[in-house]
DNA sequence: CGTTACAATGCATGCGAATGCAAACCAATC
DNA sequence: GATTGGTTTGCATTCGCATGCATTGTAACG
């Protein structure tokens, strides 16, 4: 008969002892394993084994049979103790920072999806700040995944420590200076690009930008892309304040725009779409003017409510859903693989024109 | 010497074999275990075990020298190997739906913060549409979860599974009719109530509603809620369409509302802010009326973008933060202690007036 | 110094499943 | 019926760590 640990509960808790209560259960206490299967089957452990393993030598009756039994007993393998011995958790963790954005949820959710669709359950790190990492990783090391997304900012020492584990990383739409890495991203220069362009056709000539934080490399890009397509075009004065990719940043970005020349500019370039909505409710209700006739306000990301009428946001697209596949490709391949060199995948955007800036 | 297996890259894989690429990598190939450093460190696996876990009955001379030479060899414990034996994974499920929408993303956050407040981390179920569960809960039990957070539906039978298991699940703003389970919920009814008082005494008198999907079970409380605090005051004419919960759905929802009958409603209450803050444009860009003089507008759920000043929509805010952090607690509880009984918690939500209606 | 009590350590085992190897089985062929 | 080749199956071991138990070390006390 098999033993039955009895469930211990920690002696710290419910010090005043309360007489045990008898548990109105349904029988069946313990996990069913692998080898109960098998003594009910009155075959081997190994067999049972077989029987969920797929191409696993086993002939298709006992197949039948085990599988049946197995059912009937409520067996589920035991993924953790497989992951032991294959030495593939088939976790993946996702370290991510700002789930309260508009933009990451939805990166997320691709993610998952994906994930899912090769077979790799997610293992979630969500990050309140972007601060402490480092005992994150602890964790993440500790339980064995496959592989990392990061959709944070990462150290040198951080990748190198995934590194030395051969724990391949992949970074979503940031990457590392200096260091080769996997990493995904969308076309930040060429969208900003587009938007200048089609902006200066239209007559703009005074611009403005309202940037992100310094330490996002993606933000960073898009103002540095910015400033420098206006440079060709002869456009040296460009002013920028900053803020931190939220709506309050952007509402207050255009109204320090504003403080910083005479004049305000005719074009606020905002280093995403939650800061563009909020530059866009800044000039119309701080400063009542009327975008986009008085000013063209233009965003980055594509996030949904950047499409709804009271703003349709003039922006970049980011095609989420296809570098989130992308993402799990170059990671998969590499957990396959892991001598595969690094690899960054730049994916362009689409330029969505809404109704919040004027195109040439 | 340690033996070293080779990694195998499964035969399916690019079969036309590419000549094995030599891997410029820093040595320290497999990974290091508590066996590696007790030899190094002169000791037995089982006090290195031991210098590890808080508690545990080890020397303090030993304990320092021993995670000296861990750290120095690049030794983590192994979470799995940890799970297996201790039948404690430190996982919790969460299955969530959709992840675009603005209420969830806030949800998983702060679940995720008051998780690892816990110590569990969370592995993350995000389904596409809330249908393909039965395969996902397949996955949960595989991976020996302590504890599930739903913020979806599960049937019957599929509370029954988990329960079966010994896996304690708590609901996240829902539950199972006619079955006790583990819930925690913002109270839909007093928040509809009290919505409701403000607008009667405002003098509205003619009531609409965008109603979400039919099986959410949330979505049909507040309907109901409304419907019977407006039977109280004398109001029986109630007029009732659905939607998705979407901002489409919302817009979609205020028009039909003008269809149904020959007068537009004087307020619209819309099953959450995203649909709000649809019919709100609806109402301005559509049928060119002003909210609130012309309509009031009321949402549910106070999500981010609620509080933006191109729509400030009158709400309930729901105590997202208490709520995840009373969902953790009633889990952790049953983690402990298995034979609890079922549990409801049913927190306020609070009013945010917002600018979208008119109150009394 | 001997005895006791307790802390620190090692030994051996087990968690549940996967897998190399050998044994058993089966069918086809000579 | 014996031989061969292939398929099924079982046995034994392994993954990395935790833990009960026995043993050793240390300190305190009489």
């Amino acid at each position: 008969m098999p033993r039955r640990k009895n469930r211990r509960v920690p002696d710290t808790f419910n010090a005043p002892a309360v007489a045990p209560i008898a548990v109105p259960d349904s029988g069946a206490r313990h996990p069913v394993t692998s080898h109960d299967v098998a003594r009910r089957a009155g075959v081997s452990q190994s067999a049972v084994s077989r029987c969920f393993k797929p191409g696993g030598s086993a002939s298709a009756k006992m197949r039948e049979r085990v599988r049946r039994i197995a059912e009937e007993m409520g067996y589920t393998p035991n993924a953790i103790a497989r992951s032991l011995i294959t030495r593939r958790s088939n976790l993946i963790a996702v370290l991510i920072s700002n789930l309260t954005s508009l933009y990451y949820p939805e990166v997320l959710s691709e993610l998952s999806n994906h994930a899912s669709a090769h077979g790799e359950r997610i293992l979630l790190f969500a990050l309140p700040q972007e601060s402490d990492v480092d005992q994150t990783i602890d964790q993440v090391m500790q339980y064995q995944v496959d592989g990392v997304i990061a959709a944070v900012r990462l150290s040198r020492e951080q990748v190198e420590s995934f590194k030395r584990r051969n724990i391949p990383v992949v970074f979503f739409n940031r990457y590392l200076q200096d260091v080769p890495v996997n990493a995904v991203c969308c076309d930040q220069v060429d969208g900003a690009r587009i938007l200048v362009s089609r902006l200066y056709a239209a007559g703009h000539r005074r611009f403005g930008v309202i940037a992100g934080p310094k330490d996002s490399v993606v933000g960073e890009e898009r103002v540095h892309a910015t400033i420098a397509r206006l440079n060709e075009y002869g456009v040296r004065q460009v002013q920028v304040v900053r803020g931190g990719f939220d709506y309050e940043s952007g509402r207050r970005g255009l109204r320090e725009l504003g403080k910083l020349a005479q004049r305000l500019p005719q074009v606020a370039v905002c280093a995403n779409d939650v800061m563009a909505i909020g530059c866009i409710d800044a000039a119309r209700y701080d400063l009542k003017l009327r975008v986009p006739e008085d000013l063209s306000v233009v965003g980055f990301d594509g996030v949904g409510p950047s499409t709804w009428e009271s703003h349709r946001v003039t922006t970049i697209r980011q095609p989420v859903g296809r570098m989130a596949e992308a993402t799990l490709t170059l990671l998969m391949d590499r957990i396959a693989n892991p001598g595969l060199p690094p690899e960054k995948r730049i994916l362009a955007g689409q330029l969505i024109e809404g109704k919040s800036a004027r195109l040439g």
